[in-house]
DNA sequence: CCCAATAAACCGACCATATGGTAGGTTTGT
DNA sequence: ACAAACCTACCATATGGTCGGTTTATTGGG
């Protein structure tokens, strides 16, 4: 409700709460149900509110991405420190990642973007153009076919859990995939 | 435009292309902009002509999810159709249909199914649902977890080719994936 | 074989609501 | 006092949907 201007301000807080809220929303009920409205009023704001941090819905959303992808390469990268550098390593933390999403059922950065990703043309374009830069920087470890074989089976593993079609443990399916990047 | 009603009566071919019309919006633009308008516009049909068709966007939207459902299980059951009944005929005839969508540019099934499904929780249901039915009538051949591993393989580069992220060659990728079933 | 009568396909105008966005004010912090 | 945060009220448009009419197809009786 609108009560936001007579209690403490922290813009910083509510900037993240609009984001988190309009993520929830977003897995829970499906993109289009990711109106100004609906994420101002989950995150006790007015819609006003939320125009004042972000000057348009696409600007909310746009944000949002930025926001996931970043947090998502991130941990990636994080996985990654102090690794050898050697064959497969940032395929080793990419399903290590990737599996990690499916394994929380709070906050999955993954799964949100890819709602948004899939969902809307042009977002999908940013994922491509992102996912082939932090491809292209690990190009002389991981690519290969039998490694990108390895992500692309994290990957459907994880929509698989996401639509919920065909469920497994996760810690099986990861050790498994692990597994083969050592064989490879 | 509206000139539908001058013209011969063909009810079952405009359902067709009201259907056709949706898919391909949600595919090339977004389930955002799948509107009753747009659908109309795109048939060549007014709103009062597709919702005389369809009760109500949803039931579009159901529809289309069905057609596409069907057709796809349809397009599984014929390739596995004449083999034998052993370890990972299913997961065979997933990965080749699966594979096959994405070499096919236009009429893309899997694609639309999947922008549908993940953009709206309760198609996502659906989805699940019908899949673990599949699934289950092959759990005989095909509930290891080294074929579940193939087949979220598969979707995985579909979904890669869906955004772009890490291109392919799609004959490569199928016949790596159908080697390692005539291993395990 | 013709021709009403009936049903189905389809259109056009209209409605209520939801939506993204704007403008200007009020409250809080510095 | 000044600026940033936030709210209220408002606007234009888009959207899903309804309703009654118009056009085409089908069907049964003469």
């Amino acid at each position: 409700m609108g009560s936001a201007h007579k209690r403490e301000k922290k813009p910083e807080a509510v900037r993240r709460a609009l984001l988190d809220c309009a993520a929830r929303i977003a897995i829970e009920h499906g993109l289009a149900r990711v109106t100004v409205q609906a994420v101002a009023d989950a995150a006790d704001v007015t819609k006003g509110g939320l125009l004042h941090h972000f000057a348009s819905k696409q600007a909310l959303l746009d944000a949002l991405f930025v926001d996931l992808a970043d947090a998502y390469e991130n941990e990636i990268e994080a996985r990654m420190a102090g690794r050898r550098h050697a064959t497969g390593v940032f395929t080793r933390a990419y399903v290590e990642t990737v599996i990690a999403d499916v394994a929380e059922p709070s906050s999955r950065p993954r799964a949100i973007l890819a709602v948004l990703a899939i969902g809307d043309a042009r977002m999908r374009a940013l994922w491509a153009e992102r996912f082939a830069r932090m491809l292209g920087r690990h190009a002389d470890t991981d690519d290969t076919l039998d490694l990108a074989t390895l992500r692309f089976a994290a990957d459907g593993y994880w929509l698989s859990e996401l639509i919920g079609s065909d469920p497994r443990d996760p810690a099986r399916v990861r050790d498994s995939l692990l597994q083969s990047i050592a064989v490879a």
